[in-house]
This record gives structure tokens, C-alpha cells and sequence, in this order.
DNA sequence: CGATTAAATATAGTGCTTGGATAAACTCCC
DNA sequence: GGGAGTTTATCCAAGCACTATATTTAATCG
């Protein structure tokens, strides 16, 4: 007698389960008619759209007038009643909290992004309290132009320059540098009732790619966020590989490997041999390097440097590539990727080392060897990254969120 | 009209969901009655009934009489029928085809070993058909051994020291030599009406641990086999991290890591470094292998050597705990995995290895720094793996497979 | 304006489940 | 040895969520 009361028909699951697969329809395509969503869940009709006003009911979905000039085309026997999702049932945030700045944006249950706001962070008195006082007014800016209640927001994913584990807390590390990037964002936005994930920055690179860049459809491929420091964010097998700490891809092994020896980035690396070069007077006559000072020689004028010949600059681009190269066998050699691909701020610019990276890489790895692609989402590919990752959370648990709009 | 008919209630999607729930449970449990099973899966007494007689129907469960001696324990009132798992229902194949031996055992659904057969591989005349022979000769023996006929087999995995892709076929490598490793297994069974699968050996050494070794419970681990040449078949956050051409451990990275060079195993290093000690003259006056011809030496006396106190030993054993500390930091540092499991042959001979190399190890790697434990499997892991690869298989897609006990 | 077409709606039927009510099988105790 | 007490099995009515089909509705077109 003790044993708990369920209502019918184990719960509803059936009930449930034909829900989800209808507003799954839904979000994989824009307005549509019953008999479109009947051919793709193998449902009936009348299944259909009492599913459908269910969904309408909580808010999911809108039924939308159908436009007069639609109405014309093609159209034989009753129009149907059109549905769509509604993009603005609830809202995600994606912030991206680096070293030096917060980002945040705003975007509808489409992924469109209705706002943004970013607000650099003072290094000298980085605290955690600062650092949590600044994101939250970093996040009020953003639901401010986006003109959004934050009560309507449903989950938030946060990206920070450190491991993290499943929960979102960060390990100590060295100099507790870990924790003060990471001070407590997890239970901070939980307890605001939000839907929180933190997740790495190097990892939420990869889910953007994954989601909407050159990482869509690949199985296996590596996010190379490689601005002043390298981090790795790897898919393989379609799921992202984040280790039991969250410090897969944490990039601290290149110190074991031949010539690589540490973790410095393309960027920093790009840089410092850059103005090496010039401070030893190997620049040839016609450089465009040669008039500046040492200290004005940033990573993109090298690269553009070497695009117009300059021998000391693609002296510099060689060295990367080889080094490049060394730490793609690496990865490629550990998880059998088909595609590694460079991100972060330099991604713009490594187009010619990537093809010079790309010939020494044949060699060293078992064929195929994998692609090597720039990002094409520059310096917000972690903000892209972290605002897809809450979206996928509200996707996949869509029906555990009670709506606002469901009033 | 065009649409496909179902049969009411969603294809009895529920129907077999509930099913399923009810079959896992008595996969996971001995003998057990309609309550235990109503207690884990939520259903109701009548349900929970009417699904056992639909697995007892399909031959999957049987119903066992109440053994008198257990009927005297505290049982108050109408003594409950009693249901089991039907070990006997189907049976499954594993095979480790390796480079020289196949082994292969058949084992009852609860994963018990009930046949096993091994012939070794001539590698004089190694091609394609004989390899395919052998085994198919090694597979009739086990299963006259077990007292099984072929057409009670469910599902078969195979070894193979050669990645796979997710058909099961290998890519070209260096001379053709894993095509010859793999000479279309996957087709060859497939033919034969087994479900197939064909996948990398250190791979199928990380699923044996993970289903019975000391990968059980740890969310992220790498087994490390380790006899003649290294390879890692590595489990992160659950899963078996394959790699799209199944590549992903494939040690040839080991060449770009410094101090490490080579893909060499421990138990090859071992037995080659041991001799130069000995040919060197090295040896202590006291040193138990002075006595033997180098050639003699092997990579357990080796060990056994050095836990005496043979200080030639512990110099090779010494390098081999800094070479094998730096492998280990290269698959931490890239997977941040909790363990690392020693497999292959010399798993039980190298405790003393282990504890010197977790002691470098400690200051490679971001802390905290994964446990290093040796396998219990021994030369079993890679057949265990596969064994346990082709019952998993079955587990979770049981109702799919027409059992010969249902006639 | 009726014929045609396709969607919406209404209604009946089916499959699978829950939730009692009732019967069965056992122990314990007087 | 015959109730009392307990737990399980069986049976059947009720309900839910779906399918299947007939009927109605809303458009186009000749």
C-alpha cells in the first residue's frame, strides 16, 4: 500500500515523449502545418495537433495567421492552420568571462542574439566579489537592450579560462589562478533559478563550431583556441570530451613535447619572435616591419608581412607552422580527429600558416591527415559557444521549464 | 492515403519500453519476484506480470520453482513466483586475433565463460584467407567446447591490433599490415548472422576494464597495453573515445614527446634494455641475471631482478618509470583522466614500476594526478573486452534478437 | 456554382496501463 | 487444526492516449 500512486499510463510518458517530438519539429524548422509534422514523427493528425495545443498551452508554440499572399500559391483544398515555435517563450545568456573583460549576450530560443554587452576587468583588483559584481552588471546591460525581463530568462552558460567539473567548479591549480577566474559562478546564477552551466573556454569553442561553424556534421575535430596561450576543445565521436575535471585539452603536456615545449599561443608566439627578428636586425631592406619600433610589431602584422614576402616574417610563420604542426600530430595522434580547428583573435589572419602547418602535418601523422580550417567566428567564439550550450540545455529539457509566457 | 499504417498507441512504444525496463532488471539481478521488479521499475504488479510473460514467451526469462529450503525464510504470507534471466537464452563470441595467436571464448548471457579455444598464427604465410580460416576453425572448437551450436549465437566482437572504423574495417597503415590484421572480419560474421563488431585491441582492453577491472565506476580512465608496443584505448566521461577512424590512442604521437620517442611497449624495453645492462657488464657481482646468456633475459626477470635489489635492474626499471611518467602526463594532460589502467602481459609483474613512476609522475601533471594501477586481466584483457563488447550489445538491443529458445 | 482537394473535426475502437476487489498460498498462534 | 494475518496472484472495470475512419469545413478551379 506504501508503494506511490502514478496516474495512468506510466505517467503520461507516451504523452511526453510524443510532446517532445513534436516541439523538436518545431525548433528544427520555422512556421509549419500539421501534415508536415505527421510526416516527420510518424504521428496521426488528430496526435499532431492535440500535441500542438498542448504545446500552445504552455507557451511553446503560437498558432500563426496565415499571410494572404502565401494563401495564393500552389494551394489546393483547405489551408492548413500554420504553427511555430515561439523564439520569444524564454531567452538564454551566454557570457564569456576572460582574463581581462566580460561578455555578454542575450538571445532568443532561435539563437539569435538581441543583445550584448561587454565590460573590460581591472587586473589589479581582480576579486572574486568584482568579478561576480561585474558580470551581473555586465548581464543587466545586455537583458536591458534586449529588452528582456530577466524573469524570462531560462539558462545561462558561462565561459571561463579554466577547467572546470561537471558541477562548474574550478580546481586550484597554480596561484588558485583557476578559482579567482572562476569565483563561484555555478551557484551564483543557480540561485538567481536559472539553468546554469560553466564550462571552459576552449570547450564552449568547440560546441560553437560544432553547432554553427566548421565543426557542423564532422564527427571528430579539435578547437584550437590559440591566442596568447593554446587550450584545446575536442569532439570526438559527435560528444565533447571534457575529462573527469573538465582539464581535457588543458595544453600543459606540449611542455613534454620536442619542439614545442610550452603552451604559448600562435598570437603570443606570432609577437615575440616577430619583434625577436627585428631586435637582431634579420629583417631584409624592404620590410614593412623594419620602420617601426620592436615594441609596436603585433602577431596580424607579421602574418601580413609574410603575405607580401617579407623573408624575416616567413621565417617566423615557418617556425610556427613546424610548431604548429607538431602540436596538431599530438591531438591528431591521441583522438584521430578529421579536422583541427584554429581559433581565438588570430583565426583571421593564419591562412598561409595553415597551409604551410598543413604540408609538414602530412608527414607525421597516419593518413588522413586531419583538415586544418580557420574559425570564421574571430574573437567570439567562446560567447557563441557558451550562448549554443544553454540553448541545447533548453532544447533538450525544454518540457522541465514552466514558461512565463504559459499565463 | 499515402501515409504508413501503424498499429494503435504508437507502434506499442510504450509496450516495449516498459518491457525492456523489466528485462534489464533481471539482467541486473539473480532470481527475483513480481515486487523487487515492481519496487525498481515503477510499474504496477499487473503490468510488471503481463511483460514477464511476454520476455517468458520471447525466451528470454524463465519461471523457477521456489527451492524448499529458501521457502522456510522469514517469508509471511502467499510466497512470491520467482523469475530469472534465461543465461542460457543466447550466447556470445569474442575473439582476440592477434598478431600471433587467435584466442576465442563463448560466453552464456550473464557473461560466464563456458568455451575457449586458442591456435597460434604462422606469420610465414599470414594472408588473408588463413587468417579468416584460423579463426572460424578456433570459433567451431570453443563452441564444441561450450557444447553450443552456431545458430545460438547472438553476437560476436573481434580484437584486432589494427584501428577500425565504425564498419569494422581498417584503414591502409604501413604495408598493408593492419588489412592483413583485419581481413574483412566485419563482412566475414555478418555473413554468418551474427551481429558484428570489429574493433581496435587496447580499445576492447579499456572495455574489460570498465565492465569488470578497475575501470568500473571511474568516470575517465585510459588502459594502457603495454607488452611490445604501447597503445591506450581511452574511456572519458563514460564512453569509449573511438576517433573517426578509430585511431584515437594509436601511440605514434609517443615519437614527438621527449624522452619517450618511440611507441615501444614496457615489456619490449624491458627485455632490450636488460640485455644491454648485461651485455654493457653492468650487472652487479651479486645480480641473478650475470649468470644467464643476454639473450636469455626477459622482461619479468627483469623486474624480479630488480625488486631483489639487482641495481642494473633498478637503473632499467628507473628509466622505464621516467619514460613511462612522461606517457602518462601526454594522456593526462591531454584526456584529464582519474586512472591509468597497465595492461597486456606484464601488468602483473610491474607493481614496483608503477609506484616509481607515479612519483615522477605527481610533478608533471596538473594535481590531482591519475591513480596508476595494473591491470588484473593480464593476457585476457583484449578477449574479456571483446567478450563483454558482444554482451553489451545484446543488453541493449535485446528485443531485437529472435531467440531460438522461443520456438 | 458544383466538383475537387486537403485539412480539421468528431467519433469509434484498440492497446496498454492503472487501481481495486477478490482469491490464493503461506506462516503463526491459540 | 482452524482462524488471523500477510503477502502475492488473478481478474476486471476504468482511463488514457493513441489509431482509424467518417464527416465537415474551407479553400481552388473549370
Amino acid at each position: 500500500m506504501s508503494r506511490p500512486l502514478q496516474n495512468a499510463s506510466s505517467s503520461g510518458l507516451l504523452r511526453r515523449i510524443n510532446t517532445e517530438s513534436v516541439l523538436e519539429y518545431a525548433w528544427a524548422h520555422d512556421v509549419f502545418t500539421a501534415s508536415e509534422a505527421m510526416d516527420a514523427t510518424g504521428l496521426t493528425r488528430s496526435t499532431v495537433i492535440s500535441r500542438c495545443g498542448e504545446l500552445i498551452e504552455l507557451g511553446w508554440m503560437r498558432e500563426v495567421e496565415r499571410a494572404a499572399e502565401a494563401a495564393a500559391a500552389t494551394a489546393k483544398g483547405r489551408p492548413a492552420r500554420l504553427y511555430e515555435l515561439r523564439s520569444d517563450a524564454g531567452y538564454v545568456i551566454g557570457v564569456d568571462a576572460g582574463q581581462h573583460r566580460v561578455l555578454t549576450t542575450v538571445s532568443d530560443l532561435r539563437g539569435v542574439e538581441i543583445g550584448r554587452h561587454a565590460h573590460p576587468l581591472d587586473l589589479e583588483h581582480d576579486n572574486a566579489q568584482d568579478r561576480l559584481a561585474v558580470t551581473d552588471a555586465c548581464i543587466a546591460q545586455a537583458l536591458a537592450a534586449a529588452g528582456v525581463d530577466p524573469s524570462r530568462v531560462l539558462a545561462i552558460a558561462v565561459g571561463v579560462p579554466a577547467p572546470t567539473d561537471i558541477e562548474g567548479t574550478s580546481p586550484p591549480g597554480q596561484d588558485e589562478f583557476w578559482p579567482r577566474m572562476n569565483p563561484g559562478f555555478a551557484a551564483h546564477f543557480r540561485a538567481r533559478g536559472w539553468h546554469t552551466t560553466v564550462e571552459n573556454d576552449a570547450n564552449l569553442a568547440a560546441l560553437a563550431e560544432r553547432a554553427l561553424g566548421a565543426g557542423r556534421g564532422v564527427r571528430s575535430f579539435a578547437a584550437l583556441l590559440s591566442g596568447e596561450r593554446l587550450g584545446a576543445g575536442i569532439v570526438v565521436d559527435g560528444a565533447l570530451v571534457r575529462g573527469s575535471h573538465g582539464g581535457a585539452g588543458e595544453m600543459r603536456l606540449l611542455e613534454y613535447v620536442a619542439g614545442v615545449g610550452s603552451a604559448n599561443g600562435i598570437g603570443f608566439l606570432a609577437r615575440s619572435w616577430g619583434r625577436d627578428t627585428h631586435e637582431a636586425g634579420a629583417l631584409p631592406p624592404g620590410s614593412t616591419l623594419r620602420g617601426l619600433p620592436s615594441s609596436a610589431i603585433d602577431a596580424p602584422m607579421v602574418f601580413a608581412a609574410a603575405d607580401d614576402g617579407d623573408v624575416g616574417a616567413i621565417a617566423v610563420v615557418d617556425r610556427l607552422a613546424d610548431r604548429l604542426a607538431r602540436v596538431c600530430a599530438v591531438i591528431d595522434g591521441m583522438l584521430d580527429v578529421d579536422r583541427i580547428i584554429i581559433a581565438g583573435g588570430v583565426a583571421p589572419v593564419v591562412g598561409d600558416l595553415l597551409r604551410r602547418t598543413a604540408n609538414i602535418l602530412e608527414g607525421m601523422v597516419h593518413p588522413p591527415a586531419p583538415e586544418l580550417v580557420a574559425s570564421s567566428f574571430g574573437a567570439d567564439a567562446v560567447i557563441v559557444g557558451a550562448s549554443s550550450l544553454a540553448l541545447e540545455h533548453v532544447r533538450s529539457n525544454a518540457l522541465h521549464f514552466a514558461l512565463r509566457t504559459a499565463e
